[in-house]
DNA sequence: TTGTGTTTTATTGCCTCC
DNA sequence: GGAGGCAATAAAACACAA
């Protein structure tokens, strides 16, 4: 216990109550009573007579900090329910009501506030959260339906091949470089976008690669995103840094879109 | 019983508004 | 400039495991 500590401030009605050296309790200069003697537990005063009622200095001398009764929080939390600010009105008729300095009850709703805004955060944390796990969920779910697409693509495609050298067989010398069917155009571009891709993955695959070889490796990637970010979930860094920080594709989305 | 973590009550200092 | 609010913090009260 640190000595000289005031135990009500200057808005109690003049009556401070001061705890000295060596936890005596002093009212108005005299010593009341001994810490040691008032070790009992009991409520604040009781109603704001007491406040000047010599018995009930004797009886309920208020020691250190008291916990409100439950009946008081009870018709506390009810009025904040009601409106989280405390009109001066309103402070007197609940401090009244309650038995209560003004200044408490100013305090218990300032307190309250803080409390509230403190639980506001963490509801509005976990529906962030919630919101980006459904995105980063959906986000796995499209990469994992494109790279299929691309591997039946790309299974399609060399199925097709044959068909190319029936053409080339068939070769034209009025016209070396015919326009391809629109098909192939299309397949073509693809082709020429998946070996781009494949070069820049660093030759995950040759013209050889099956079907079942390429899309092993592109669930590889993707599982390979999920691994990282769930670990960055689980522990350490910042409050908030496994819900803002977006999850890195191993290659840039756009890479093996439609022309 | 005791050590430790959490909650509640209260203070302090700064800021804003009238 | 005073009143009131808020953030940060202290400290008492409380809960609970070992």
């Amino acid at each position: 216990m640190d000595s000289g500590r005031i135990f009500f401030d200057s808005s109690s009605n003049g009556n401070l109550l001061f705890l000295g050296n060596g936890d005596s309790i002093f009212r108005g200069g005299s010593r009341v009573m001994n810490m040691g003697e008032s070790s009992k537990r009991r409520p604040f005063f009781g109603t704001a007579e007491d406040l000047y009622d010599e018995e009930y200095y004797d009886e309920q001398l208020p020691e250190k900090k008291r916990r409100l009764t439950p009946d008081q929080v009870n018709l506390l939390e009810k009025s904040f329910e009601e409106e989280n600010k405390l009109e001066p009105e309103r402070k007197t008729e609940l401090a009244k009501k309650l038995g209560l300095q003004p200044r408490q009850v100013a305090i218990w709703f300032q307190n309250r506030r803080a409390r509230w805004k403190t639980k506001q955060l963490e509801r509005d944390y976990d529906h962030l959260k919630s919101s980006y796990d459904s995105l980063v969920s959906n986000y796995d779910s499209i990469i994992k339906e494109n790279n299929k697409l691309k591997a039946e693509l790309l299974f399609l495609t060399e199925k097709l091949q044959p068909k190319e050298s029936t053409q080339e067989e068939g070769f034209d010398i009025q016209n070396p470089n015919p326009t391809p069917a629109p098909y192939l155009q299309l397949i073509m571009k693809v082709e020429d976008r998946l070996s781009t891709g494949r070069q820049r993955r660093g030759q995950l695959l040759d013209s050889g690669d099956s079907y079942l070889e390429y899309q092993q490796g592109c669930m590889a990637s993707v599982e390979g995103v999920k691994s990282e970010e769930d670990e960055g979930s689980e522990e350490g860094g910042s409050y908030f840094s496994d819900v803002f920080a977006a999850p890195e594709p191993q290659e840039p989305v756009g890479w093996f879109m439609w022309p």
